[in-house]
DNA sequence: TATTGTTATACTCTATAACTATA
DNA sequence: TATAGTTATAGAGTATAACAATA
């Protein structure tokens, strides 16, 4: 790190070289909210897989165990539709926890082309600790962006689904 | 679709099967702000993808095109700390886009471990030709977000980066 | 015929580590 | 030694297409 109490240094020089960035000019990038979304959108997920780093738990695999906690039952179909994820994808999601043993696969007795999804016991108290350590992320997301602007955020964003 | 104008049909009636996802419960998700930055952020991609399809430009590449037409000359290290991707990727990336004449990397006299960045004559008429497309994906946004909100959003998020 | 879950493939993106050439 | 660009690899995520079982 470079001193900062030095006097009569021009600004280029009083800047380490890493902080280069904030002499970029983003032009036109200013204008794209697909550009800030997406910036927050990586953060926020890197934040999550670090802060659940202990449970060994990733973004997607939170959202398919707290859509099951909340309805049991609902076909891989539905669930994957719910997500807006292929149900593709979703079958090596569900392989995951099943074989970790949070999630249950049944044959549906109506429609026996399709699986009632469960939360295992196991699953269940896995999502009331994941709660938790998603809680403080969550804090750390308010710390971020300012406790007011999250609550902005999120009312702004919920009608969207 | 269903037509709504019958009446005395309940809720579940005059829904077909494809949208059955608006009874499913979000749970606790309804509190994360990452599901929601998440489900935009995918919802935009995909509408640049599509509406830039006609040109092959992904919003990565878009990003890149811009900040070099904004700071010509910054170099790999810079670029790729200044959109917070790895330095490794940005290769990939101008691999690209020098193969397809739009960008050019340059030995840096001050520096002869680095590479100045400039656009070519091509790349500076792709972009002018991207931003028009770009000008429409922006549009798409607003219609879906409502434009006040899309303004609300652009002006939360720029003070984040 | 259409849908559900599944398998497979290709590509994008993230994250790391290691190498080379320069500094 | 440290940094800039590069190569390589592994894993997550997206997008498709195709298949067997079932409707």
């Amino acid at each position: 790190m470079v001193a900062l109490s030095r006097s009569g240094t021009s600004q280029a020089e009083r800047r380490p070289a890493t902080s280069a960035r904030q002499r970029i000019q983003l032009g036109t990038l200013n204008e794209r909210v697909g550009y800030f979304v997406r910036r927050l959108q990586v953060w926020i997920f890197q934040d999550f897989i670090r802060t659940l780093k202990t449970a060994q738990i990733r973004p997607a695999q939170y959202s398919v165990l707290v859509l099951i906690g909340a309805n049991p039952g609902l076909s891989q179909a539905e669930l994957a539709d719910a997500l807006g994820i292929e149900r593709a994808r979703l079958v090596r999601l569900l392989d995951g926890l099943d074989g970790r043993g949070f999630t249950q696969r049944l044959r549906s007795t109506k429609d026996r082309r399709s699986h009632a999804l469960f939360l295992t016991p196991a699953g269940r108290k896995m999502l009331d600790r994941l709660e938790v350590l998603v809680a403080r992320h969550e804090q750390h997301v308010g710390e971020r962006l300012g406790s007011a602007r999250r609550t902005a955020l999120i009312r702004l964003l919920r009608d969207f689904g």
